[in-house]
DNA sequence: GCTATTCTTTACCGAACAGTACATAAGCAA
DNA sequence: TTGCTTATGTACTGTTCGGTAAAGAATAGC
């Protein structure tokens, strides 16, 4: 009998004290990312969130703090879920596999008919203004060269590579490729256009 | 005598009527083209630009229009100015110096210490929200494909290339790379950075 | 002088911005 | 039922936004 009324308790410790949220947070979240996605942050107002989330102000703020602390979770968010082949791609058995990953991954993130025509990432940082924002986006450009470059790395060790393969310069390479895509696709370049570069980019890669 | 009156007439007629303005309309310009550089067109407020132009509100109306009219006219002094390098670079005498007067134009005008490290029509495009100045940025992205792509065929035609060169693909190599290449400097690439993707595309070039 | 024209200055406009106070509603614990 | 806690809806805050009205000042032509 006191081993049942403790063991309520616990499981009462788990769930929420007070009026229970009427929205999904998850689902909100996405619906935030999507607009932040789509109109850079600057392009964003607090309207155009409430009303995409399909909550009211208080409740954004309860849920999720102010708009950058909004910005920085649906980007954490896009990390995981569309930009998600960038993190993917570096799991890839072959250096050659893994750039090929993230080519074609951005051309379909890039050319996605439900999803705007930009990444997040680059939209996002040149959408900031001034913004201090636009240094946090520099660390995480430092963060995906420096995985990018480390995984050539490891491909020369293992005999993949020639000995003398630049590593540096191959990752800024292929991330400069990326980051190029995303801007044709920003401003109109379609699908075939986009995939027209990457076989040029592919071809640079055989030498 | 009534020659010189009809003379001293016309010459009147092109000295302006009026209180004459009280600032250099070039200089004025120059120094909103800098503002909207730097921090992107939504980024940029009135306030912003008064400030920087030394002038008030209404002159800056009268002058210019309003701030998307102001917008088009530094746009359009950047690509006489900053960004003059794009269309001096396809009267360079051969395909090749063509793209090397490209990529090391972008990384100059990138890594310039007196001017912001962005290039205004990739920071442009991607800071005015989903204002449809995004459709004229896409219009300006399609003539400076068409037009390298345009002196990449007079190569083939001139015999500097080989016959079977597919224009259309290079000419987007080079723009995209060019894009990517703004991107990196945005977000904080050394001009060093810069110069190994440069070397890296141009090995490419070679193939 | 006078009038017409254009620029400058100050002060303002309504709208939109990011963010919040406050009363009320909905759960749980006692 | 009575508290306690947390979420919701309404309505609001002060600030900044892009843009302008109105009056004064500087030039030219007469």
């Amino acid at each position: 009998m006191i081993y049942l009324l403790i063991s309520m308790k616990r499981e009462k410790v788990t769930s929420p004290l007070g009026r229970p949220r009427a929205f999904d947070t998850e689902e909100a979240l996405d619906r935030a990312m999507q607009v932040f996605w789509r109109k850079g942050y600057l392009g964003t107002s607090l309207s155009d969130l409430t009303n995409a989330m399909g909550i009211n102000r208080p409740s954004l703020y309860a849920a999720f703090g102010n708009k950058k602390s909004l910005f920085r979770k649906a980007l954490d968010r896009y990390s995981k879920g569309p930009s998600v082949y960038l993190s993917e791609a570096l799991r890839e058995p072959t250096a050659r596999a893994v750039v090929e990953r993230l080519f074609y991954g951005v051309v379909d993130l890039l050319t996605d008919p439900h999803t705007p025509k930009t990444c997040m990432w680059v939209h996002g940082a040149l959408s900031c203004g001034d913004d201090p924002l636009r240094k946090e986006f520099a660390a995480q450009r430092v963060a995906g060269f420096e995985g990018l470059r480390a995984r050539f790395r490891r491909a020369v060790t293992e005999g993949e590579l020639p000995i003398d393969t630049d590593a540096d310069t191959l990752a800024r390479f292929v991330q400069t490729v990326n980051f190029g895509l995303t801007v044709q696709a920003s401003t109109g370049a379609t699908r075939k256009d986009l995939l027209r570069v990457v076989a040029a980019a592919l071809q640079a890669w055989r030498k």
